[in-house]
RNA sequence: GCCCGGGUAGCUCAGGGGUAGAGCAGCGGAUUGAAAAUCCGCGUGUCGGUGGUUCGAUUCCGCCCCCGGGCA
């Protein structure tokens, strides 16, 4: 829904705010800068996070989830609302998130989405194809695979999508074979169809945080070096002692193969830090392709160094500030 | 001081008489249920300096400089 549409001297109908951007860019004290400001003028606003790592109850320090004193006094949620044994999805989390929103509207309060998985806030705004559950079996195997091999059992599969993916992509065939054989129905053909996105029906407020390379990658190494003196080091290790699938989300989270190394003694502290702040980095980089070109071009973006009290939160909020 | 081994892309290094190449970094890009994942593309740099041999030297030879290691 457009903004056009909303009451003419009132704040506009199902309202969401998204702060996103890349890896340490700030995006945490944005949002609780920006529900402070809600507060303000008279109405509430609840943080929901859209990273796909805060979202693991395990990963509190690696994941930099924002800590009681951070979040000032705002109500968060979907931070660290995930056992690590499971592996969320951008589908799952999309569902939840889309729930949240609701109730946020429903008790009149400002859905404020933060985080950096440009994935999951895709599938929430223009949804996904509604593939059933894969079979647990088909998976194991499928995922067990060598790319070369799977890749040629594509071929025979699902020629039409193996042609599309590169042969080295050993997840996306993964998924495309997996999908075949557990529903008999090609990848392709089921996202002929999309459900579940909300973008028609909320009004949405985003805004970009794509700050200067040089100094998020600052931010990125000072990020990881804080991490390992606090806490980084016990995470990884209670983690560890959990036993978990090595596959899962959780145990490639960004830290946590680095650190394990280096419980294993593997790698030294400062091959450590180095490792951990370089993962960091390339991550970061990813992040930005994927906002400078998977958004909208009409979002909002802050392409200087992000101080949150500096941020005129006005300009890009002007609608939902309106008392 | 002498003897070895090196000095080649930002880093680590390969190569070799016809002006050079990998990995990493960096940059660009993709991204439809693992996305902090997975994948694709981009390589001119006085080949340490200087003389010489040669049609031609980064490659061979001499000298010099620098860095390791060893012997004194």
């Amino acid at each position: 829904m457009a903004i056009e549409d909303s009451p003419k001297n009132g704040a506009p109908v199902r309202p969401v705010a998204l702060i996103a951007g890349p890896t340490a860019s700030g995006k945490s004290g944005v949002g609780v800068a920006l529900a402070k400001r809600l507060e303000e003028a008279g109405r509430k606003g609840v943080i929901i996070n859209a990273d796909s790592a805060q979202v693991y109850s395990d990963l509190s320090v690696l994941s930099a989830r924002p800590s009681e004193e951070e979040m000032a006094g705002i109500e968060h949620r979907l931070f660290g609302a995930w056992d690590g044994a499971s592996a969320c999805s951008a589908a799952r989390w999309a569902e939840v998130a889309r729930e949240e929103i609701a109730k946020c509207h429903e008790a009149g309060d400002v859905p404020i989405l933060v985080g950096g998985t440009g994935m999951y806030i895709k599938v929430l705004l223009e949804g996904i194809a509604p593939i059933p559950a894969i079979e647990p079996e088909i998976r194991e195997v499928v995922r067990a695979m060598p790319v070369d091999i799977a890749y040629e059992a594509l071929m025979i599969e699902d020629p039409e999508r193996a042609t599309q993916l590169e042969p080295g992509d050993s997840q996306r065939i993964a998924r495309a074979l997996e999908v075949k054989r557990s529903t008999g129905v090609t990848l392709g053909d089921w996202q002929m169809a999309k459900t579940g996105g909300i973008a028609e029906e909320i009004a949405l407020f985003p805004l970009l945080l794509l700050p200067p390379r040089e100094w998020l990658y600052e931010r990125c190494d000072q990020r990881f070096e804080v991490m390992l003196d606090n806490g980084a080091v016990e995470e990884v290790e209670a983690l560890l002692a959990r036993d978990l699938d090595p596959e899962l989300p959780v145990m490639r989270a960004i830290g946590v193969p680095e650190i394990a190394a280096l419980l294993r003694e593997e790698a030294t502290r400062e091959e450590t830090l180095e490792a951990g702040a370089q993962a960091t980095r390339n991550y970061a980089k990813r992040q930005y392709t994927w906002f400078r070109r998977q958004t909208e071009p009409d979002w909002p973006r802050i392409t200087s160094a992000i101080e949150s009290d500096n941020i005129d939160l006005s300009e890009y909020f002007d609608a939902l500030l309106l008392d």
